[in-house]
DNA sequence: CTAAAAAGCCTAGCAACGCTAGAAATTGGA
DNA sequence: TCCAATTTCTAGCGTTGCTAGGCTTTTTAG
């Protein structure tokens, strides 16, 4: 009975539409555009239907936001690989793949302001503190670990150098989307961050 | 006539004491929970009298944050000055200086959550961008300049190091906030910042 | 001291919000 | 073709930010 089958997929399909909607809109006008009225008028269904797919509005920032991860993770593995690859083993191999990740990173937050903020921003309901971190952010997250490790002193795990160099390029990310630092100089701050690490 | 004097004081009077009640609510209940009818009835007037003092809500919150600029100001100062102070012109003096700086930014971030956001993170209507940013926060902003001039490379104004500094600390004051890095090893990444910059 | 003018404040209401119950319509199997 | 199950929509509730217009209080003038 592929009937069943072919309601299924189409509800998950559905499912990719809301959220590639809300991603849009929330992009286009930021999230305190997204209202459940709008989102359903973008898909052509009536908001209730939302609901028969998401717990509420909240549940579907958290749902763009796990997609967010997934790029994210791509991006900076990509960004790295590229790095290694173009520095063939040289001495400078590892400090190129950092900076290649901070770009990376603070590339994608800037390029994406709206998925960013569903993923690092708003209050969100993705427990991080439990430990139940979805599987893509901790593989962005080994991502950074890779990149730090060359540069960790001896001894220590590295753990809070990564913790801090994300964080570090967080507040470069947030700070910059809200005009707070000079617009001009992020390659600037980019610099010194890899310096002060791999320098 | 001093009939429109003490009109005048009351009013400002007023004034302060919405600012405080939104401040108070804000930080018992989140900023979610500051609502213009909540907010009314705990300073005992109606609605239209907010709007008599703000344009609007979010003005509220930004009068909040400008509380906030001048009190981490006096934060960061003092913290400066006695870690001066204890360190008495020895060699570790501006180490010492930039730590007191660092922990004192993160502790004021950890103990004022919602005046926090209303800073820093909740959308405001305070335009950095234009120049036009409170005086209050400048000071705050020099006192980071200060802490960090001395580990500045020779040559350079320092301003892209004290832009990262800053935007650490945001970073590592969100990201902690959210739950999102280990809770319980903030100092170590302390240690790690002040340790690159000033190591 | 009284009455008109001015100022201040509150009641009531609008549009838009998140979310949901129950009616209406569509679909699948006999 | 008809019935039952599923799906979808209409309509509505309570709450939000914000405001118009009436009411009360205070100030001024006679």
């Amino acid at each position: 009975m592929p009937v069943q089958e072919r309601k299924q997929k189409a509800r998950e399909q559905r499912s990719q539409l809301i959220v590639s909607a809300a991603r849009e809109l929330a992009e286009a006008e930021g999230w305190d555009a997204v209202t459940t009225r709008k989102l359903a008028d973008r898909v052509e269904y009536s908001q209730p239907v939302l609901y028969s797919h998401f717990k509420n509005m909240d549940a579907i920032a958290a749902a763009v936001a796990l997609e967010g991860f997934g790029e994210l993770t791509t991006a900076l593995t990509e960004a790295r690989a590229a790095a290694k690859a173009a520095a063939r083993a040289g001495e400078k191999s590892a400090s190129e793949g950092l900076r290649a990740v901070a770009e990376a990173y603070l590339d994608f937050a800037g390029e994406h302001p709206a998925l960013y903020q569903a993923m690092f921003v708003r209050p969100t309901q993705l427990t991080f503190a439990t430990g139940e971190i979805p599987a893509s952010l901790r593989e962005a997250f080994a991502a950074f670990r890779e990149a730090v490790e060359p540069f960790a002193r001896p001894g220590t795990d590295g753990e809070s150098l990564t913790e801090l160099f994300w964080s570090s390029l967080h507040g470069l990310a947030t700070l910059q989307a809200g005009a707070r630092l000079r617009q001009t100089h992020q390659q600037e701050r980019v610099e010194v961050l890899v310096g002060l690490i791999a320098g």
